[in-house]
DNA sequence: TAAGTATATAATTATGTGCTTATATATACA
DNA sequence: TGTATATATAAGCACATAATTATATACTTA
């Protein structure tokens, strides 16, 4: 695939976003799969609103959509952004982060499946 | 290429110090050329401490590497480093930032070609 | 060896970022 | 409609980061 260009400054800042712990492995978790905000808060064992405020920051860039199911909001990773094509080598480069996810099935908290 | 894994804090330590648009540029400038910091200095218009400190930061993490030639220090990505997989494919989707030394070459203020 | 140029380092300051606490909004269900 | 659950937002604080200023080190050349 020939990759587009972006510019600069517009890669400095998705590269601050990646560049945190809990963003990039965010990421990695829901660029196949689709997670809600309390998986998160299990996952990453942080408060509520952190992971909200972490969402917030890919969703205003457009890096990740968001869709609501009854009470829950799922999150998962926005193929159609003009970024993906940027990001996507980089979480290729990622070990799988699906461990976390089985953690939750086997504790019976995985929301997402149902 | 079969891409080697890295672990998540690696790269989001690798990737924080792309999220600044100095370090980012500096390393689209050198991953074919060579600069030395006072090359630095006039692209991007500010002071020689600030230069040095970001190229400290590339450097402890093994992301360039430095060669004296007599008052002069030259830099450059170190394609030898662990991590130049990870940030090679990000560096390949910038814009070419040639026209910065070749506004140096005309000014008479490029070092690097001697 | 003295003066000039290039670079590095240390200390300080200014700004940015992430987390917490508190509160608001939205949905589900009894 | 009232309560519980899920999520978002706002304000404040703590810590991190980048830039500046001042100074030190290294090399060059007269």
């Amino acid at each position: 695939m020939l990759q587009t260009k972006i510019e600069i400054e517009e890669a400095t800042g998705i590269l601050k976003l990646l560049g945190d712990k809990t963003r990039l492995t965010m990421l990695k978790l829901i660029d196949e799969q689709t997670c809600c905000v309390c998986e998160f808060v299990e996952i990453f064992q942080t408060s509520q609103p952190s992971i909200s405020q972490h969402l917030r920051k890919l969703k205003d860039v457009g890096l990740v959509k968001e869709e609501r199911k009854g009470q829950w909001i799922f999150y998962s990773v926005n193929n159609k952004s003009a970024y993906y094509s940027f990001i996507k080598p980089i979480l290729d480069q990622l070990p799988d982060q699906n461990d976390k996810l089985k953690q939750l099935e086997e504790k019976g908290t995985r929301i997402s499946c149902c």
